[in-house]
RNA sequence: GCUGGCGUAGCUCAACGGCAGAGCAGCUGUUUUGUAAACAGCAGGUUGUGAGUUCGAAUCUCACCGCCAGCUCCA
């Protein structure tokens, strides 16, 4: 039998007399790699470790520190749940139970059973899965034709694996049985249950079947595992403080905003929550301003045959609010694009005027489903910072970069990362096989061009053209989709938009929809989440606050607060009869950056100072003497460009 | 829209078939305070809405509305 080289990713090779598995090859590197490996990676692919390498092949060791080993650890204990629900509450028939990579969950499983699963449940659920980590048990991968998987799944009684086997279209399947368990996945898996150092069920919910409601409702049990107890209390601290951030919880506490059932899903941003609402709109002003788009102000309610035009009456009509007014019937806009068109279809237009690049901060209103309207994230009332870019096809690659730039400085300025997604054409699509080779072309140009890495997504582009979708993290991690580039070959085709070229033909522009911060309403609500309620200075509603220490100053204090207020400071004054600290401790409490503390000593000095506490620098305990000038001067130079 | 859970004072929560209560916030008074909570008093409610069961309902039943967690949707 031929020798087995094995390439490790340090450069180094070992050369095996006969296959070896991944454990074994872990053992002849070190006895520290085999006790800690979970995993191998054969050129590329994920095995368990107990995997054969049979022929020369590249290897990486997945260990508890790799990246990917927390996908295994997820999917294995997603496996370990339902054999301790199978163990606690008897015959369960599984559907799924993937690893999650996002957020707070780490694995779900949808499972049929008879008993309901009940919050009080969870810590029995625990227990049982901690007994089967200390069976540490070993799993077993076995592999079966299709016919003979189908029978094995329904011996062991699981309707729903017989139909993910038939569903998959392959000749064979494998399985994966630990003690009484055997379960069709296609792995890895842990080695041993005895991985498996921490666990907490976190949720139950109702999922449908095949995500349709006219079908079987299972319960999918949401949880998280890791190595041990101590990442598992990280984790879940993490997304405690999660729950603090949460922006409808700071929109009450911070009197930013508020909701009442007499509008759902509208919101009514209190005086500090629209000076936020209106500071994130002047940012982008100031950028149209140097970007070169002019901004429009449009309509509110158009009639129906709008819409009609549009194709919003056949596409989008569900999720319109429409009136009747006499015998005509009105539609509330949802989308800015059809104004947009009107106005570049108002007059002439020629190819001098191109890219024409048309913003609007109009408020949209649409019907979103009862079940999916909350907090800030999902309302019916919302503002994009829309604007529609009308060019001639070979600016499609020139605006496109703009944008692109324009929007990596703005999240810049928010400090959240981007990633980027290009959607391609999807099977159904609306447009010539040459515009949508070209914009895609184009598209895939200008990201490359930035160097940054990007995803393609195949077929998932509107039908009216491609896309490429910015998805920006946040402090905790997690990622929202809020600043889309959308190439639309649908809508001066319906507008029958058209300019005349330099040779005088008529030829049709292409529209590029975009929204850097996507809906404003949306992106305060990440934003609160994502700052903790403490927004960058240049934003914040108030950046000082006088404080007085006694009643004595309260003159002094409203002196200084009005100085600071012609220097161009947002500013407020607690002149109440509290004591200095709790005055501090309110301060504090409403995330206000700067406290400008003024007593005896400060009232009486000359030139008049303040005594400031800077809340960005707490561990200061004696607080500097400032003159309002110089205080005022710290903020407007702390404020980007 | 579908499934499940939850709606008590502005906020956070208690009372769980028998007189609706506390803390914070608010108001009034006292206190004049030096870097994260002074003290006292007052006020605040048709218990989401509407029916029903009961001698009696915040509590049990039903419907509706809203919120939350998911599913689905997200031109």
């Amino acid at each position: 039998m031929a020798t087995v080289t094995i390439n490790l990713p340090d450069g180094s090779k070992k050369v095996f007399s006969k296959p070896a598995t991944v454990a074994e090859v872990a053992a002849a590197i070190g006895k520290r790699l085999a006790a800690d490996a979970v995993a191998g990676k054969v050129d590329g692919k994920l095995v368990d470790t107990f995997f054969k390498i049979e022929r020369d092949a590249s290897l990486e060791i997945i260990t508890k520190q790799s990246k990917e080993s927390a996908e295994i650890l997820r999917h294995s204990s997603a496996h370990l749940m339902a054999q301790a629900v199978a163990r606690l509450f008897g015959p369960v028939k599984l559907w799924v139970g993937p690893p999650l990579l996002e957020g707070r969950y780490g694995f779900y499983y949808d499972m049929d059973l008879d008993h309901r699963i009940v919050p009080e449940d969870f810590p029995k659920i625990e227990a049982e899965m901690m007994k089967i980590a200390a069976e540490n048990l070993s799993p077993e991968r076995f592999e079966l034709p299709v016919d003979e998987a189908v029978q094995l799944a329904e011996k062991i009684g699981q309707p729903y694996k017989v139909e993910l086997i038939k569903g998959f279209g392959v000749s064979t399947v494998s399985f994966y049985k630990q003690g009484e368990f055997t379960d069709l996945c296609e792995g890895p898996h842990l080695p041993r249950t005895g991985f498996v150092g921490g666990v907490k069920i976190m949720n139950v919910t109702g999922a449908y079947l095949h995500g349709d409601q006219s079908q079987k409702m299972l319960q999918r049990v949401y949880g998280c595992a890791f190595f041990s107890q101590k990442e598992l209390d990280a984790h879940l601290a993490k997304w405690a403080d999660a729950e603090k951030r949460d922006h409808r919880r700071l929109g009450t506490e911070l009197d930013l905003f508020f909701f009442d059932p007499i509008a759902p899903g509208h919101p009514f941003f209190l005086p500090k929550g629209a000076f936020l609402f209106n500071g994130l709109i002047s940012y982008m002003r100031r950028h149209y301003e140097r970007e070169g788009y002019q901004e429009v102000v449009t309509p509110q309610v158009f009639l129906s045959q709008l819409w009609k035009q549009s194709g919003h009456y056949d596409h989008y009509k569900d999720n319109m609010y429409f009136c009747k007014v006499g015998d005509d019937e009105f539609g509330v806009k949802p989308m800015n694009c059809p104004s947009h068109a009107l106005i570049f279809k108002s007059r002439h237009r020629s190819y001098r005027e191109l890219p024409l690049r048309l913003a609007d901060f109009g408020m949209l209103h649409r019907l979103e489903l009862s079940g999916v309207v909350g907090g800030l994230t999902r309302v019916r009332r919302l503002t994009q910072d829309d604007a529609h870019i009308f060019c001639a096809p070979e600016q499609i690659e020139d605006e496109i970069a703009n944008l692109i730039r324009l929007g990596r400085k703005v999240y810049k300025t928010f400090g959240m990362p981007l990633r980027a997604e290009l959607s391609t054409r999807p099977p159904q699509s609306l447009g010539s096989d040459e515009l949508w080779t070209r914009a895609e072309g184009a598209l895939q140009a200008v990201l490359q061009h930035t160097g940054e890495p990007f995803q393609v997504k195949k077929g998932e582009g509107a039908f009216y053209g491609p896309k490429i979708d910015f998805h920006a993290k946040d402090a905790l991690d997690r990622e929202w989709q809020l600043f889309t580039i959308q190439l639309d070959f649908n809508l001066a085709e319906r507008f029958d938009l058209e300019y005349a070229s330099q040779k005088g033909s008529r030829e049709r522009p292409v529209v590029i929809h975009r929204a850097i911060l996507g809906s404003i309403e949306r992106f305060l609500g990440v934003l609160i989440e994502h700052t903790g309620g403490d927004f960058p200075l240049w934003l914040a509603p108030i950046q000082v606050r006088v404080l007085a220490v006694t009643d004595k100053q309260n003159e002094y204090a409203e002196r200084i607060e009005k100085e600071l207020r012609i220097l161009g400071i947002r500013v407020d004054r607690d002149t109440s009869s509290e004591k200095i600290g709790a005055k501090i401790r309110k301060a504090t409490l409403e995330k206000i950056r700067y406290m400008a503390i003024v007593g005896e000593e400060e009232a009486k000095a000359k030139p008049e100072v303040v005594a400031l506490r800077d809340r960005k620098n707490l561990d200061k305990t004696d607080s500097e003497w400032v003159s309002p000038k110089e205080l005022a001067k710290r903020i407007l130079e702390e404020i980007p460009a």
